[in-house]
DNA sequence: CTTGACTCCGTACCATAGTACGGAAGCTAT
DNA sequence: ATAGCTTCCGTACTATGGTACGGAGTCAAG
């Protein structure tokens, strides 16, 4: 599989300007522009891998991670250090339990708010009433 | 109980400056500064609820809102339209438990990669791939 | 009644994560 | 072989959520 920088952005759901950022970044290599001969010449291809590593960061953004944490994860893929690795990932572990504790109280909260704002019927809704734990 | 903008950011754990900011985009008031006599003059002087409503504020935002959504969560606090406030609660209700879902899927996909790096004793650990569903 | 901390306000600057622009060069279908 | 889409690359601009700065005014304590 083949791709230019277009499908594989079609691919992972983001513009070409995203990739080209992330490359930038240091998230995403930029591939040898194939030269001149047999197939491509000036054009660089990307292929699956490069797919995965794009749905990766897209799945680890969207959980909260920046740019610079996702840059750290990845650098583990080439590397052997197994401790490191592990380490890394139980403390991500606890961060996303951290923001799901947290977005779970707002739920209750929101819900809270839905319910009271449901049951009386006459002045305000206590948005923050609801928020008072 | 009366409290000066620095009092009111120690308060939420915030920076002055920070109130400054919300205050300019229109999530808190100014409060009149309480003139020459009696009490106060030229300083701006805040209550409890200005303290409540900075830690909706925090909260909400901890939870991934925006500024621009909490602001509208917090116009509906003073108004009567109850199925406008249970129609926008429950639409982000949703939006958290669509963020929590995520969230709760790449931490099973870290655990896998902490799970997998701990197993085997040879190569790098395979961290694309732990997240290939 | 002065000193030193805090407030007020405008304006400027910062990091993060892109998005847009524009010219040159490459590729593809007719 | 040429029109027309894509790619390549640098540079500039955007939005969000603050943070910093500087000068003037205010307040509480000694």
């Amino acid at each position: 599989m083949q791709l230019t920088i277009g499908k594989l952005a079609a691919a992972g759901g983001v513009g070409v300007e995203t990739i080209r950022y992330y490359q930038r970044r240091g998230l995403m290599g930029t591939p040898a522009r194939s030269g001149g001969d047999g197939w491509g010449g000036g054009i660089r291809r990307y292929d699956a891998d490069d797919v995965r590593r794009l749905k990766f960061i897209r799945s680890a953004q969207a959980s909260g991670f920046t740019l610079d944490e996702i840059s750290e994860l990845l650098a583990l893929e080439s590397s052997d250090d197994r401790v490191q690795v592990r380490a890394l990932a139980r403390q991500r572990i606890e961060a996303l339990d951290e923001k799901i504790a947290q977005m779970t109280e707002t739920r209750a909260a929101l819900a809270r708010l839905a319910d009271q704002c449901a049951a009386s019927d006459n002045g305000p809704c206590p948005i923050l009433a609801a928020f008072d734990r």
